[in-house]
Order: structure tokens, then C-alpha cells, then sequence
DNA sequence: TATTTACCATTGTTAAGACCTATTGAATTA
DNA sequence: TAATTCAATAGGTCTTAACAATGGTAAATA
């Protein structure tokens, strides 16, 4: 059987007019004639009684010609999907960032997202790094804002900027007569840090391993506020990415280093072979 | 598109693998690859993201795959509907038959019809041989029961039976004397015949006008079981075709005729192109 | 009665495309 | 480095849907 099938037997069946329901199909007589034979001989029933005066459904053909009309009706239905998805830039997207990231990043990227792609749904996961890419390789996500490098052959990364750290300490803390500082200052000092499976704490112990700083064991936090907290409640000091960093706060006091700063460098990644190539690089163009 | 490429979508979708894809629907792997390009091109859209090691569904595959699952069950019931279907002896069938002789004819031919072919769905149709004509010439009806002879080049008709005329006379009459009764001595009575359109009026007229018989002009019945009455109260005598004579009746006595006997020959009749030809048949056999 | 008309079916040919096997190319895995 | 896995590609065969032309039959008309 054949979508193609069906129709000429709808036309059929519609104008009971071999002649006609060719032309209706844009098809010789002869061909219209030899599919309705065949497709007789495949469902192995008569669909029409034909005199040379008139052509007219049997029964069969009756409850049939409802059947075949829902499945043109549904294949329609594909084609006004595959119409309406075919704008790269429409339709879900699912964006994924990690915990300290996505709090200060999504409310800023949203707005900016839908003037740029006004049809697109964006749907924001807040995971952590190692769910996120476990998502990105499902197909679960299109993407993800992640800290890069990020070693994947399935995934593709776009840097998109570097974000800074800023040591964070109390108003009141010896630190903060610097200006400025340098990393191999803090050696003396003890950090207090995100607790396990942040990858921001993994940033910042590679910078606490280079430069010989130790982290405040008795302590994890569970989240980036609660750590400034932390500070403000003068219980120690940490390094605070820029993008987490508001103006005008009290009782904390963020102090930028000198070069080499260190950073996390914050990039969008994608499977190298999603089919949303389009909404991504229009999504890297807001940054 | 097609309805296998729907099929080979769906595998796909399924299992995600080229190789088992098409194992499944019993072609080569380059087929169903070559297929699966074919529907993404037409569609406008990619369907699967594919690597080396992974397949998988986009979401506007994932959307089209529901559509396409609709459009396959649907093909199914349309195999289904022809399975069922092409059982001659099954499905619905429309049996016509005209008032005068539907009253006493279905009744005995509906359970005969019933152990004959238990999958035939009788359905029965009382209207004047007019509008039967019309029924069958439409396909309204797949079969009507008629008196003989019909002139139409659409339709067939098989003989079943030969219905003779009695004459119903009330008990009392002057001509219950006779044991059978010749036309020609009905010259002086007048005959209580039903209104137009019946047929079984046109049958008797035709009786009448051959032997000089008339008819009682104050009065038409509307059917036939008033006529009968009308006997019974003595307003007169009439034709009665044997298929409504019951036995043991009070008030009314039914005379047979001298060869030549009147009577009316009842068909079955049909188009010639119908497709129940094997159903009629069988019907056939009942008489 | 002969002719024309209307219509569906049949025939023969051509072009599209669905299918196969064999092979390529890319990415893992041993 | 070699072997393995898997989708894509290449080249050739075969099926089939398309067409035009023709046939055949019943109704309408002359």
C-alpha cells in the first residue's frame, strides 16, 4: 500500500469519476485505473462497483475511505510538524548550567534570548557539570554552559568568557589593604570552599594547589551564597567568580589579584552532531 | 513520502541502529539509510542525530514518530477492515422487499439467513418496487426481493417462486360453492384492490383487465392485511397471494383457481456489478 | 440500424527509485 | 598498530508508476 494509493482512491471515492479523479490526482486515467486495481488486489477486496455510466463505493470501500482519510489527514499532520520545526530557531531548546553559574547567568541571557529568537522555548536545567554532559551526550539537553576545558570527542565547546576570581573577605579582614593581590600571598590563609561535585571548588583548589593554599577542612558549603554568607559572618575568606559578584555590599569586600588572575574560562557545549547548530550560534552571539 | 519509509523511521526511531533498523524490516543497512535521508530531505528536516556510535531521535523526530505510529495503526485497521471484509458472507447486507409480500417473507427467511451465514448483518428494507429500483440503481441496497419481470440493463434477477392468487371471499359468499374458481366467471364482481403504487395492485389489475374484471372504485386499502379485513366484513372479495394466506382463519375463505392460475413471480433481484454476488447466491439457495 | 459518445480496461514503453553487494571512512577498542 | 564497528557512498539490477495509444462495451443520438 502506498499514502500515494490513498489518495487516488479518496478521489475516487469523492467524485466516483475515473477520468476525474485522475485529473484531480494530476495522473492519466490508465494509471489511476491500474493503482485502485492493485490496491484491490492487495487488501483482496472490491472497493467500487464500475458500470462504463457509474462508479460506486461498496461497502468496503465505505468504512475503508474513513480509515484512509485519518491517515491523510496524520500524514498531513507530519508535514505541518516537520514545517513548523524546520525554523532552526524555534521550538524547545533545553540549556543546561551548573549551579554557580546558571543563578547569575540565566536571568540575564533569558530576556536577551527571547528578543533574538522570539519562538524559541527555553527550557533551563540547573545540574552539576557531570550530570550536564551525562545529559548532553543522552540528547536530554542541546546545551550547556559549562567551565571549559571540556574533554568529550562527542562535544563541541564555544569559550565565551573568562570569569574572573576575586578573593571575598570580611570588611574587617588585615587582606583587604591590598588594592590588588597575588596568589602566592594567601599561603598562610585557609579557604573555604563549595563542597563536592561543584566544579567551582575544583577550580579552586587547582589554584589553591598551584599556589600552596589550603582549604578550611571543617568546613563545606553547599551553595555559592551561603559562602558569602560565610564571609560576611567573618568565619574566612574565598575566591568569588566576578559574575557572582554584586555592587554596593556590606560587610564583604571582593579584592581582584594581580596577573596571573585566576579564572574559570565559561563556554557553551554541544554535541557535534545536534541538528541545533543554528540556535546554538545564534546563542553564542548574545555573550 | 510512504508508508514504508514510515515503517523504517519508526524501526530506527525504535532501536537506534542502522544495522538492527534494518534487519528488522528485512532490507540492507545502505537501504535504510538511504531511505531515512530520502523522508529528512523531504520533510525539510533532520530526523536522527547520528555519530558512529550513536543514533538518536531529534525532538521534531520525536514528534513525528507519534504522528507516524497513528498513520501505521491506522494502514492496519485498513488491512484489518478489507480481512474482515472479504469474507463474502459477512458484513452488512441490505435486503429490500416491497409491503405486500415483506411482511410475510422476512420473517421465515431471516433465521434461515441467520444458520446459513451467522456473520451476515441482515439489514431489512420494506419500501414500494419503485424506490427499491432506485435503492438498488444507487447502491442503497445490495438485493431486493421483486415480482418478475424487471426491466433495468443495471440489474440481474434470478427467479425464486411463483406466489399464486386465491380469491378471498367472505364465508358467506355465493362463491364459496365453488371448489376452484375460473377468471372468467368474475366478470359480474366488482374487486377491492389496494392504492396505487403497490405492486401487487398492478398484478391484479393485469388479471382483471385480461378477463374483463372490475374493480371496486369507492375504495382503496392502504395494505394488505386491511384488505383481508375488509373481506371479513363482507364489503367485498379480493385477490390474495398465497404467501399471506394463513391457515384456519374465521370470516374468510381463500378459493384457488382453474389452470390458468394468476399469480406473481417473485426474484431476487441485483446490479449486475455488484460485489455481493456471492452473498446473493447463497441467498438464493434459501427458496 | 448505424454512428457517435462516454468511459473504464489493457498494452507497451520509459523513467524513477528501491534494492542489493561491495567499499569507504571515521571512531573505538584490543 | 591492527582489528572492529557502524553509517555513508558507489555502482548496478530490478520493480513499478507513469504515459500514450488502443480496445471494448454500453448508452445516446441520428
Amino acid at each position: 500500500m502506498n499514502i500515494r494509493d490513498l489518495k487516488y482512491f479518496l478521489a475516487l471515492a469523492e467524485l466516483e469519476h475515473f477520468g476525474q479523479a485522475a485529473e484531480h490526482c494530476n495522473v492519466s486515467q490508465p494509471t489511476l485505473s491500474g493503482q485502485i486495481k492493485k490496491l484491490e488486489n492487495q487488501l483482496g477486496i472490491i472497493l467500487f462497483e464500475r458500470t462504463n455510466r457509474r462508479v460506486m463505493l461498496t461497502e468496503s470501500g465505505r468504512q475503508i475511505a474513513k480509515s484512509a482519510n485519518k491517515v491523510l489527514r496524520e500524514v498531513d499532520s507530519i508535514y505541518e510538524i516537520a514545517k513548523s520545526s524546520s525554523d532552526p530557531m524555534a521550538g524547545k531548546f533545553r540549556l543546561g548550567a551548573f549551579p554557580t553559574l546558571s543563578t547569575y547567568v540565566f536571568p540575564t541571557i533569558v530576556p536577551k534570548v527571547k528578543k533574538l529568537m522570539p519562538d524559541l522555548r527555553l527550557i533551563l536545567i540547573e545540574e552539576k557539570t557531570s550530570y550536564l554532559i551525562q545529559k548532553l551526550r543522552n540528547g536530554d539537553i542541546d546545551a550547556a554552559l559549562l567551565a571549559l576545558p571540556i574533554h568529550d570527542n562527542f562535544l563541541q565547546a564555544q569559550e565565551l568568557f573568562d570569569d574572573e576570581f576575586y578573593l571575598a573577605v570580611p570588611t574587617n579582614h588585615e587582606l583587604t589593604k591590598f588594592d590588588r593581590i597575588e596568589q602566592k600571598n594567601l599561603k598562610k590563609h585557609r579557604l573555604l570552599l563549595l563542597e563536592e561535585g561543584h566544579c567551582l571548588r575544583d577550580q579552586s583548589l587547582e589554584v589553591c594547589r598551584l599556589n600552596g593554599i589550603r582549604e578550611e577542612q571543617d568546613f563545606k558549603a553547599t551553595g555559592l551564597e551561603t559562602l558569602r554568607q560565610m564571609v560576611k559572618a567573618e568565619t574566612g575568606i574565598t575566591f568569588m567568580p566576578k559574575i557572582a559578584i554584586q555592587e554596593n555590599e556590606i560587610g564583604i569586600c571582593y579584592i581582584p589579584f594581580k596577573p596571573p588572575t585566576p579564572s574559570r574560562k565559561i563556554g557553551l557545549v554541544w554535541r557535534k552532531t545536534s541538528a541545533r547548530y543554528q540556535a546554538i550560534h545564534k546563542l553564542i552571539t548574545i555573550f
